[in-house]
DNA sequence: GATGAATGAGACTTCATTCAT
DNA sequence: TATGAATGAAGTCTCATTCAT
């Protein structure tokens, strides 16, 4: 017995840092992590401040709670992306699409995972899960990279992971440029934009000679 | 002799705005914008918050003053690379590193440009001139790409400013990622994987058929 | 239950409202609104500044409240005179020692009904409710003379809220001069000079005949 | 020679102090005591805030000198209106109109003569200055009233001062609601109001019977 | 005398955090 | 657990006054 009220109350302590995070991340997102106060986080998930500190340390930690939970809602997109049937390129498409559309989405979620971490006073723990979640985009884009490989698509010569950082950096190069409203001032379509460039890339690497570099 | 007196005090005047300036722009560039305080740059130029309102209508013109300098430090690194001799190739990859390497020399400066000036409430003047410093940089990767064309190294039907919009975000990219230290887990060449993007996107542009993407 | 705590509760949070304003009320009189500062107000009322604005949005908030009081008081002066019975000369004379008798219990309190209440950056809310209760008093008095006409008192051809807002007017005059001590220096009975007046001025109003101006 | 010298560096120091006294007055009048600063006042002098200490000692003295050239203005205002010929009745309209005239040509400047001097850190001399000119008002009225007396025009039962206060009471009463915009919601003439408050005053001097308020 | 940069105290305001209830 | 009032430190900004030049 003892053990059914003790998961019924654990159930209902996660229902409350859910609620939580949920009201947490809207004001995070919509302020930024200076400009949000637990006040505005409290009055959302209509308790107390007080309360917050029942269920975490402090600003930092929630913070970087509702990152961890962004970061999986970025890896869940991602994750459906990398199922999706056809040919090397189609399916790296469809990657640059998933995080085209989570951005699109999840506009302001997800310039908060651009954060610099370390200027919040976080546990180690907190810290290193919040450093492995960030790389999770590489490891989707760069399995992808390696099926290339293996289908000859791409040449044997390169290596994976480079491939893939190179790709998934340019497409953060993009985001940025878009989200500081860069491309606002011209008339482009931006899905094109990044279409384009993969596609250039991807051309690229399959036709570029070493040697011609010399 | 008043003129010259003018003159020696003006000049001092002008000693002492950069002295501001540059304690303003370590502190920014460590803290970024909200979490810089006026009491930490005063500190830091050893004076009291109340001297930096003789010379500053207050914080915001004072980060606006500070981006500014930054603009002009990184279009001169733009404009020295952009007078480099070579063929269109070797002109896009100076340019390249130009921007590599003032991430490099002036790392925290760099972060500060993609500021979202916006919030900042700014008079109109300055507010145009950041905004046009920033648009620097798309003019100057775009003469490349227009002189590329012309000499017949990129395809003539290819829109120029699409081009360097491209180039540029993927390069922004790649110092962003560069930035939250991304690369800082793999062995890697950080400036050896941005050549090799930019050869692949470049290789790319010339080879790439538009039929084959139906 | 939850009611009774719940009005325990609001009750408490009033006392403390008023114990806030109390403090306000003091300060503010005695160094009007720009001397006061929110440091002595909360020093006087043994809490810190910060606790202030748990109740009040800014200073701006706080002084109108405490104007709200003060004319509250003061209406409540008024109504009670009003309500004396006698003819009209009485009711008058009243009226008119009520607003003498709240200048001196509430000599401060008084001035500050004076302000300008537009300099104030107050919800419009507030603004209305304070310019409304500042009509009040040309109320009362206007209903006293309406029914001084009623009855023969005054001549019929004098209108009601010009003969009101003179006679208000007036006395207003006196308070203000007595504020400053312009009389003090005089052996004068301060309320027997603004009786003689008001009756001077009555017997005007029964007594001038327009034709004489002429 | 050296008395001539003498005499050109002082009138040279008057024109100075005349001219900060007219910038201080202008600023003074424009945001009052507290919202005028000295850098302000400088400005518009054309000088620097250190050059206003060679010949005031501070703020305080700065806005006391100012008040005593409006009281002077004031006074000028009134003596020109006590010279009108005519009789009793038209010299006290004259008086009347006269600092009604004087409120409207210098709105703000009339408001300065109502501060509270003792709030301000001045040297006794000053102080009684200010004091002095203030009176200045009274007697001025105070004669035309005891004129009245000897020419039968008012009962020689009535005290002068008193009458004069009373009358003088009344009318800054009359500016006072005028100030504060209390008119401003009626359509009413306020200049013709004035003259029918004085013209019921004067009636009620001379007709009123002291044993009706028995 | 005059300058004007600089000070230093103090203004209002915000907010993460604590703690008595 | 939860409340929410209160704190205390810090933030930006203002300004009368001083003082080296």
């Amino acid at each position: 017995m003892t053990t059914f009220f003790a998961k019924q109350k654990e159930t209902e302590r996660q229902h409350r840092i859910d609620h939580i995070l949920e009201a947490a991340k809207t004001v995070f997102m919509e302020k930024g992590y200076k400009n949000a106060t637990l006040r505005k986080i409290a009055l959302k998930a209509q308790i107390t401040t007080g309360a917050i500190y029942v269920y975490f340390s402090g600003k930092d930690e929630l913070y970087a709670e509702v990152c961890k939970q962004i970061f999986h809602l970025m890896n869940s997109y991602l994750d459906k992306a990398s199922k999706v049937d056809g040919d090397i390129k189609q399916r790296i498409m469809s990657m640059a699409m998933a995080i085209l559309r989570f951005e699109k989405d999840h506009h302001d979620a997800a310039d908060m995972l651009a954060a610099n971490f370390s200027i919040l006073n976080l546990p180690d723990k907190l810290s290193e899960e919040l450093s492995e979640l960030g790389s999770q985009t590489t490891y989707y884009i760069t399995r992808i990279i390696i099926d290339g490989k293996k289908e000859g698509f791409f040449p044997p010569d390169k290596d994976d992971v480079r491939l893939a950082l190179s790709l998934w950096s340019s497409l953060e190069g993009f985001l940025y440029m878009n989200d500081y409203g860069i491309f606002d001032k011209y008339d482009i379509d931006f899905e094109e934009l990044v279409k384009d460039h993969i596609n250039y890339f991807i051309c690229g690497i399959q036709q570029y000679k070493e040697e011609e570099n010399a």
